[in-house]
DNA sequence: GACGTGTACTTAATCGCTTAACTGAGCGGA
DNA sequence: TCCGCTCAGTTAAGCGATTAAGTACACGTC
């Protein structure tokens, strides 16, 4: 299989009888030709099917049209967690209607993924990237300044070091939650969290526990893991095998979420009569199981839009500000609901 | 935020007082250079943090050191089932450790996706594709041949006219559950598959009809949703709504399956006593619902990683002759389980 | 001492495009 | 007639690599 020779700019200079100059000002619409010999240019570019050659115009230009994105967590996770794939496929298409391309990786920890920046940034791959899952005092700031690679973090919180972000105002809805959860009865709340280390989750924890404080919830523990549908299940089975057991669980995503629900139906605690169940991201998941999960959504692949617009700004040189998501919204389904009654201790 | 400009084999070249070829001869491992100038240019393009250009690169080897995966499935589908990410990480992790870039875009159709290859090609992002979801007489194959863009079929039935690729052997594994639930009694089993054009689906109708005449099975049909969640949620609740309701189903992936056992428990069907329910793509959703569901499980990001190995190839110019996947596992679980009393038409 | 043969380089063309600087024609005004 | 200006181009350098072809020197050989 040979590879066609596409056609350069060179061939449609001799097509057109100019120089190749002449082409270049006709196809990037600049001034230098006349308004007939610009359409003949145009038209025999397209009757070629002629495309600028990106290495090409990266060298001249100094930029490859491409950013990068790196999520570093475990395959596992990744599959099955509705929010990364959301969250690419709106980044990529807005990145598509500038013709941007998005370079994707999968790291498995965070020295890697600083690596592979070096690598970019050395290589000129790409132009900037997205920063997802904010660390406190995260690394990965540091070093893309270092690198001078533009970059927009992505659903931290405000003021990510020097970097603008994007963030999601999470505050409202947990205090959204967390007041329905005490209207319904509830006293005992736990939020099943994502790792502390994240950003986002010592924001969102903060908005909990205020909540709890505002609307007088007696117990409102925080308890931390991975993220992964393993670490819902060991968590929840510990917390509902508790001498007080909490009567509402909020989980930090979908998968957990729906991996609580499956232990509660395993150690026979009803749910919602027994135990409220509230998932942090709403997607297909939550609307399949049953019942049906109450959860918090937002519109994901608006967020990985606004975030590649964002960086498509920082990559031109322009300034870009620090900005907020459209706030999620709070969906309530059948797996929350009032407490059936007042539990004591423990129950035969 | 000034970029920090990257050193350049010119400035390698000052340093170490020869001239760029020279670099390049030493940095590149070709014969030309005496083995001390080689030793220092090296040491001290290691030390200024050297890195090729890959749009230099790619301009004077023709090659750019990437290659594009295109999904064209809703996001909402994508965002959900595990089987894309796992397959995208396999892929990547390979593809990573040659330096080689993955560009990953997702469409609406599969128009867009032959433009987007027609422009990949001819802006020359990438040195080859991967294909996923390959159709019965499929135009993105002659597409990509015309454009002679190297490509692998990914998960494709054998022969994918003219392209090498990766196929996996779904057969066995589609008898082995035909048997087990015929072992178990069940007599009437529907495949609730994926769109019929897909040639894969074709592949395993035809292995599901098979077994189903080779055991006995009385009822084997086959419906055809569209993968997504609520596909399968429509599917089902039609199937168990009928008079002669089927015994056990048979999902082509796990979203369905997980949306299927949704719907049995709201209609009160009872998994497994009333319905078996087998999933194809094992993945941690499986685990997590309740009952858990028996699957046919691949390691899909092996899978992914072979991929990428055989477009490797095929772009480097070597012939690749079709590949098998190992085998798929078939995983017992909860979801699965004799027919608890053989039943009539309807029951009240 | 002339000649061939390696070795270790250097030189310069090349990939496809952008763009600053230059050229030459046409035109208006003094 | 000459000057200056604008317009519509052309020319050529540069982006950062690779690489074929050339050069200079050392060495061995007859």
């Amino acid at each position: 299989m040979v590879r066609a020779r596409r056609p350069t700019i060179v061939d449609i200079a001799k097509a057109a009888g100019v120089s190749t100059g002449a082409v270049s000002y006709a196809l990037n619409g600049r001034p230098g030709v006349s308004a007939p010999t610009r359409a003949r240019i145009l038209a025999i570019a397209a009757e070629m099917g002629w495309a600028p050659s990106t290495a090409a115009r990266a060298l001249s230009e100094g930029r490859v049209g491409a950013i990068g994105l790196i999520v570093d967590r475990p395959a596992q996770v990744l599959g099955v967690e509705p929010f990364f794939m959301q969250l690419i496929s709106g980044v990529q298409s807005e990145l598509a209607l500038s013709g941007t391309a998005l370079l994707f990786q999968v790291c498995e920890d965070i020295e890697t993924e600083i690596a592979t920046y070096r690598r970019w940034s050395a290589e000129r791959r790409v132009d900037g990237v997205l920063l997802l899952d904010l660390r406190v005092d995260d690394v990965r700031v540091s070093a893309v300044t270092e690198l001078g690679l533009p970059a927009i973090v992505v659903g931290g919180p405000e003021g990510a070091g020097g970097l603008a972000c994007l963030y999601s105002d999470d505050g409202a809805a947990m205090r959204e939650v967390v007041q329905y959860l005490r209207a319904l009865g509830h006293r005992r709340i736990v939020r099943v969290a994502g790792p502390a280390e994240f950003a986002h989750t010592a924001s969102r924890s903060a908005a909990f526990v205020a909540a709890a404080e505002e609307f007088g919830v007696e117990t409102a523990e925080i308890v931390h893991t991975d993220y992964t549908g393993e670490g819902g299940t060991t968590a929840t089975r510990r917390l509902l095998a508790a001498r007080e057991r909490p009567t509402a669980l909020v989980y930090d995503n979908d998968l957990m979420a729906v991996a609580g629900l499956g232990v509660a139906q395993e150690m026979g605690v009803a749910v919602p009569a027994d135990l409220s169940v509230v998932a942090w991201d709403d997607s297909v998941l939550c609307r399949l199981v049953r019942p049906a999960l109450t959860a918090v959504g937002r519109d994901v692949a608006e967020h990985g839009r606004r975030a590649a617009r964002m960086i498509i700004e920082a990559v031109a040189g322009r300034r870009v500000a620090d900005q907020a998501t459209p706030a999620a919204e709070f969906v309530p389904r059948g797996s929350t609901g009032p407490l059936a009654r007042t539990r004591g201790v423990t129950e035969g």
